[in-house]
RNA sequence: UGACUGAUGGUGUAACUGGCAACACGUCUGAUUUUGGUUCAGAAGAGUCUAGGUUCGAGCCCUAGUCGGUCAACCA
């Protein structure tokens, strides 16, 4: 066992902290808190792995809350697969609650408010408040009824609730500053008037609380003890500790909101408006596309809730910006499958081999292992005969000395099967390959125990039997865009950089005939190719696989290496001065060490020193003849270089000889010392 | 010309009250391998945005700057 003393991310910092300042741990309680307005992706996936993941780790109940305060855009739909999303991650919610839940509550709250002189009906139209907000630089200026009776806005609130109006006639907001640096404090609005009918409480109310009236509210009735939000509701944060003021009851639990950075994927995008965008232009072909970033888009995909989970885990989270590579979500998946998925073969991209010492109509069953990472995940049975698919890439008719696969006369082993080597090559009037022909070695079954089995050849590549595959559809995925993030350009729209071949389909793939009896809810690694799984549009007689990742293909890398080395000319940065430059750095940050060093060491450093003064000329090192008094070990640093350069015939100017009488002054010993070696 | 907030290898995160900047991905070697996968062994890569200051000692504390993000929806 090893002893992981585990880092805490600053979330844990702060329950440590809350914790070691007396708070009882059985209060803790946190949420998660979607609106049901589209669908779960693997930025809400950080946010729901942190709340639940705290709970487990506190024993602390985590609630699902939906936030459905705005009845125009949410739908049953969204709070369906918003749930299945979130167990299907494997996450269990103490709750299931939600804002419409406390409308009433609210608005019995709002009422006391206005009593209270702290709230007030406003019926200007939009633009006229929005002109009165100001800026973020500039005040804004108070609404010519903010100083309505409590009568009067006590009536008109209760007409507005009553249906009385029509929407944006009237609204409810509270009284606070509209002076204030904050934007969120001038004024906000609590109600506003929406005649649409809402997925849970249909047409009771005609007044919608919103956002921030709601939230904090909502955490309170919960006793929520942590709400955690992402940064963008910073600014919020103090208005949600103003509404709580309002109405908080000491004797209970007080919550607090706390921020994290939202966390972006390169190569996609992560706001529900944009991933709306692509599924409403029909970029593609739904919520769940496998291209996209949403847990149900990753799961039709084939990534696991496993993978899922611990990316979450290994990326963290902070209070910065952030763009984690998807490499890092695809090195989860790799290694969560590769313990689990079971091997088979199938041809991509095939080209026939016909093996001319192989009896015509002889079919031979094989046993191919399921899973080399589990000994005890056995065996399934795999029919070999004369003819067989390959793929095309794994051959060529001249092999230079890096290819390590078919070519003629060269010997490769067919996995689980016999080892062959390539005679001839058919091809058609033009030139195409057609099919090759080839011989097999009849002694080197694999598993067969004899010499010629054990014979070492330089690869081993898959196949299928051409008479028993099973034609298949794979769908292959790439990014969906071609910039690392497509949306932070200012000049252009994130749809301008759309990659028009994130989909690749192909229509006559062949698979072993295991497939056949294929489990959508199983991964299958299909060898020396990827991870693949069947897609939910696969039906009797047509399966569908979709390609989750691929394998790690250093091949693959090799030759696009040596490929864009060949384009690759010189480049083009000048040198001399980057390395004068990080000379002199350097001389700077030995000298920072210096004072700490003595004996041998402080000589050898003085000797680096020395040796860097090479590379700096005085223009560079006059500059620092104004390092503070202080920095003993710097000025050192300075002037040891500076000896360097007069000893290579530097003259001496006013500057130089101030600097050295300065260090003969010096308190420090070494400092006068080398100061008087060059004096 | 505002308020708030952040800045640590290519990327994402660590570094408890100041004490040799760590982990993972990625990259590069080598070994093993009937998957150019896996596994194993190793390497390179940051002196912590800049300039000062405090300190024996600063990524961490102080000062001033620079750069980035957020904030003016009857959205959340």
């Amino acid at each position: 066992m090893k002893e992981a003393t585990e880092s805490l991310n600053f979330i844990e910092h702060i329950i440590e902290e809350d914790l070691a300042n007396g708070f009882p741990k059985d209060k803790l309680c946190f949420r998660f808190p979607p609106e049901p307005n589209g669908y779960l992706h693997i930025g809400h996936a950080a946010s729901i792995c942190l709340n639940f993941g705290l709970g487990e780790k506190y024993g602390a109940p985590v609630n699902l809350r939906f936030d459905d305060t705005n009845p125009a855009k949410e739908e049953q739909e969204y709070v369906d697969a918003i749930k299945r999303d979130i167990a299907w991650l494997g996450f269990k919610w103490a709750n299931e609650c939600y804002s419409s839940d406390y409308f009433q509550q609210l608005h019995d709250w709002a009422v006391l408010l206005i009593k209270q002189g702290k709230a007030y009906v406003d019926q200007q139209s939009s633009e006229q408040i929005a002109e009165q907000k100001g800026t973020p630089t500039s005040p804004g200026t108070p609404s010519p009824f903010r100083d309505r009776s409590v009568a009067e806005n006590l009536d008109l609130f209760e007409r507005m609730k009553n249906g009385e109006f029509a929407p944006g006639t009237y609204l409810l907001r509270a009284k606070i500053d509209m002076a204030s640096p904050n934007m969120h404090m001038r004024d906000p609005i609590l109600y506003r008037i929406i005649h649409a009918h809402h997925h849970r409480t249909g047409d009771t109310w005609n007044i919608y609380p919103m956002y921030d009236w709601a939230h904090g509210e909502s955490d309170y009735l919960e006793q929520v003890s942590h709400s955690i939000c992402t940064l963008e509701f910073k600014a919020h944060r103090e208005l949600y500790d103003w509404y709580l003021d309002q109405i908080i009851d000491p004797s209970l639990l007080r919550p607090k909101q706390r921020e994290f950075a939202r966390r972006n994927l390169s190569f996609t995008v992560m706001s529900k408006r944009k991933l709306l965008e692509l599924v409403q232009k029909k970029v593609v072909t739904g919520w769940d596309d496998p291209r996209m970033p949403t847990i149900s888009g990753l799961r039709r995909r084939g990534y696991t809730p496993g993978s899922i989970r611990n990316f979450s885990e290994v990326a963290g989270i902070s209070r910065r910006e952030n763009v984690t590579d998807v490499s890092l979500l695809e090195f989860c998946v790799r290694e969560d499958l590769n313990q689990s998925a079971t091997r088979v073969m199938a041809v991509l991209n095939p080209i026939k081999v016909v093996l001319q010492n192989y009896p015509a109509g002889q079919t031979e069953i094989l046993h191919l292992e399921n899973n080399p990472e589990k000994t005890d995940a056995g065996t399934h049975e795999v029919p070999f005969s004369r003819e067989l698919y390959i793929e095309r890439e794994d051959f060529k008719e001249e092999a230079d000395s890096n290819f390590f696969r078919l070519a003629l006369g060269q010997e490769v082993r067919l996995k689980s099967a016999y080892i062959i080597k390539a005679e001839a090559v058919v091809k058609d009037a033009a030139g195409n390959l057609l099919e090759i022909h080839c011989s097999y070695d009849a002694d080197s079954r694999s598993g067969s125990g004899t010499e010629a089995s054990q014979r070492k050849v330089k690869s081993t590549i898959h196949w299928v039997s051409v008479a028993h595959a099973i034609q298949a559809e794979v769908r292959e995925y790439d990014r969906l865009f071609l910039d690392e993030s497509p949306d932070t350009h200012e000049s252009k729209s994130y749809m301008d950089f759309i990659n028009p071949n994130s989909l690749k389909v192909i229509k006559n793939a062949y698979l072993e005939p295991h497939l056949g009896k294929a489990s959508p809810n199983e991964s299958y690694q299909f060898q020396r190719l990827g991870y693949f799984t069947l897609d939910s549009d696969s039906h009797a007689g047509g399966l569908v696989f979709n390609k989750t990742v691929g394998l790690k293909d250093t091949w693959a890398k090799q030759n696009a290496a040596t490929a864009n080395k060949q384009q690759t000319v010189a480049k083009p940065v000048a040198q001399v001065p980057q390395e004068a430059k990080s000379a002199l750095n350097e001389i700077q940050y030995l000298g920072k060490k210096l004072t700490n060093l003595s004996g041998d060491k402080l000589e050898e450093a003085l000797q680096d020193i020395r040796v860097q003064a090479e590379n700096v000329t005085y223009e560079e090192l006059e500059p620092l003849f104004g390092t503070a008094a202080k920095k003993v070990g710097t000025r050192l640093a300075v002037l040891v270089a500076l000896g360097a350069l007069i000893a290579k015939g530097l003259p001496k100017n006013t500057a130089i000889q101030t600097y050295i009488d300065s260090c003969l002054a010096d308190e420090s010993a070494l400092l006068q010392e080398e100061a008087g070696k060059i004096s």
